[in-house]
This record gives structure tokens, C-alpha cells and sequence, in this order.
DNA sequence: AATTACACTTGCAAAAAACAAGAGGAATCA
DNA sequence: TGATTCCTCTTGTTTTTTGCAAGTGTAATT
């Protein structure tokens, strides 16, 4: 690792000029707050990663009641960045599906890790210890096991025959 | 794990009446986004955690240019909500210092979980690979490496005799 | 041909954020 | 002691974003 100010920390935030400043990214933490540091897209990531959700209809219907404006935007916002594949539903022609790409798919150890950490700190946690436990004890393999719900859903919807 | 809608998925998300909505969390996910899924929540994280800042004008120098307010503000809520330790600095009694508690450093594995994606997928990257292979092949260890750089800030802060 | 379902779009009021300037309190200095 | 400086916020004001309600366009359904 590298040396930075006074300790050893990250050193990649270079300084930067003030017109950079809007788009300039290098810093990671940076790029992963302006796709995700958001509260909607937070929790759309979870829709599409942990509940199956795929359509407009399905995202309208979750229980924080996000408006339909800031829910067409933020979907072509993640579709902008790579996080979600748009395409017409092979179910209904009139129906569109947001697939998670790989992109998306990578930010699960991120989106688990944060699950965890929320377990144990909120008091109305909802979410079951076995949870946080499975996640713990081995990381790769509850990814993976979310991961193969993931390509169920999916394959569910692209390899079902038209109506 | 317990079975969700139609495929397995993490079973907490419960129904809730239109009241509730607001302050109601127990679903994780919620949770986290409640508190950290704000663009300037998540860079103030970086700057306590991986770059070593603890006073307010240090977190006002920063490249991307907080405003006053929102930074107070944001310190402020970091603070209720338990993440930030407010005191005043022993150095110089005119200035505050916010201290990284237990509860923002658990937050150090999510974080770095981001950085890893980020790294992987921002090809104006700063960060060097190393950075997250060393994270990658022994997270438990580059955490502790982290944690004790956060300790040396801490202590240098608090064990400094008073100018 | 008319109706329905679905995915948005638009317009407007309200809330939040950005920007600029200044207030107040501790330490320092004349 | 009183003026000065440094530092942490406040307080307006302007600009942007959000939330809500209603409407539009397209594709299936009847």
C-alpha cells in the first residue's frame, strides 16, 4: 500500500481544479456515491438483486411508494450506467423488463455486507440472524446462492414461450 | 433461508400501513439507505474512515466542495444517528473533532466492498490494484490494517497534551 | 372499434440543496 | 483589557430536486 497525508490511508484523491469537479471521478468512493448514493437507487438495486422485481409496475408497487417520475428517472439513470439491461417483456409486448446486468450483479457483496451491518445495529430488524450468519460464515457462497435466484428470474421471463 | 414470493429471497420486507412509511424500517436494506445512501454521508464516511479527517474545516477542504450547511447538517445527523462521537478537540478548545465510533467503523467492510466494484469498474480509477486484491484475498486483515490506522488518528487527537 | 393495461411525461407546488454572507465563541496578541 | 484571528456553524436567497395529480402514447384485449 502507499503512504498518504499523515498515516497510510487510500491515496487516490488527487487534488483537482474546480471545473473538473462535476464529472471528475478516480476516486472510488466517489464513483460507486454517484451511481448508488442514492436512496431510490439503493433500494431498486434491492429490488432487482433480492426480491425478483423486474417491471415499472412491480417497482411502483413496493411499499416506500416512490413516485412515478423520480421511478422513470432513476431507471434510466441506472440503465445509463450500466446497471440495468432494458428490454420489452417476451411475456407482453407492451411490458418492459429491467434485467440486472453483470455490473449490477457485482455490487451483491457490497449491498450484503451493508445488510449486515444494518442487522446488527437496527433494533427492528426484521431480517432473520441466519441472515447476517450465512453472509459471515461464507461470503462466496451466499453470493452465489442469490446469484443462481437471480438467473431463475431471469431465465424465467427471456425462456418462457409469448402468450 | 426462508422462501419469498415466488423464488427465495430475503423474506423482510413486511406490508405496511401508509403511516408507518416513514419511520418504519426492519427491512435492512431500508435501513442502510436511511442513513448512508446520501452522496454526502457516504464521502464524509470516507473522510473519517480512510483519510484521517476529524474537524469541520477539514471536511469543508475537500475536493468536491460541501457546501456550509450541508455540511453541517450531515455532521449533525451522523451524529444522532450514532455513527459520529462529537467533541471538543483537546488541542484547541475552539475547535470540534468527530470521532469515528464503533458503529461507522462496521461499516468499513460495505465500504470497501464498494471500492472494490468501484475499482473494477471506473476506468478513470486512481486506486491502485492493489488496493483491492490485497481487500479480496484477506478481507479480515485489511480491515484490522484500516482500523488501526483509524485508531493512530484517534489517539494522536486525544493523547496530544494541550498546546 | 372501443377498452384496458402499462410505461412513462408534463405541469405545478413544496421541499431540499447550493451559494454567499455573517454571527458568535474561544484562543491569541497588543 | 480589548482588538484580532480562527473556527464552527446560522441565516437569508436563489436554484434544483422531489412529490403529487393528471394526461399521453403504444400495445394487447374484447
Amino acid at each position: 500500500m502507499l503512504s498518504f497525508c499523515k498515516y497510510i490511508f487510500a491515496p487516490y484523491i488527487a487534488p483537482m481544479t474546480k471545473t473538473d469537479r462535476a464529472h471528475w471521478n478516480g476516486c472510488p468512493t466517489r464513483y460507486a456515491a454517484g451511481i448508488v448514493g442514492d436512496k431510490w437507487c439503493f433500494l431498486l438495486m434491492r429490488d432487482v438483486l433480492l426480491h425478483g422485481k423486474r417491471t415499472y409496475s412491480e417497482f411502483l408497487s413496493g411499499p416506500e411508494g416512490i413516485s412515478t417520475n423520480i421511478l422513470a428517472d432513476r431507471l434510466s439513470r441506472l440503465e445509463r450506467n450500466g446497471l440495468l439491461d432494458r428490454r420489452t417483456d417476451p411475456r407482453k409486448g407492451s411490458r418492459v423488463c429491467y434485467f440486472p446486468t453483470r455490473k449490477l450483479r457485482d455490487l451483491l457483496p457490497a449491498l450484503l455486507a451493508m445488510m449486515v451491518w444494518s442487522v446488527k445495529y437496527d433494533a427492528d430488524t426484521e431480517a432473520p440472524d441466519s441472515f447476517a450468519a450465512s453472509f459471515v460464515a461464507d461470503p462466496a457462497a451466499t453470493i452465489a446462492w442469490y446469484e443462481a435466484d437471480i438467473d431463475r428470474v431471469d431465465q424465467d421471463i427471456l425462456g418462457a414461450p409469448a402468450e
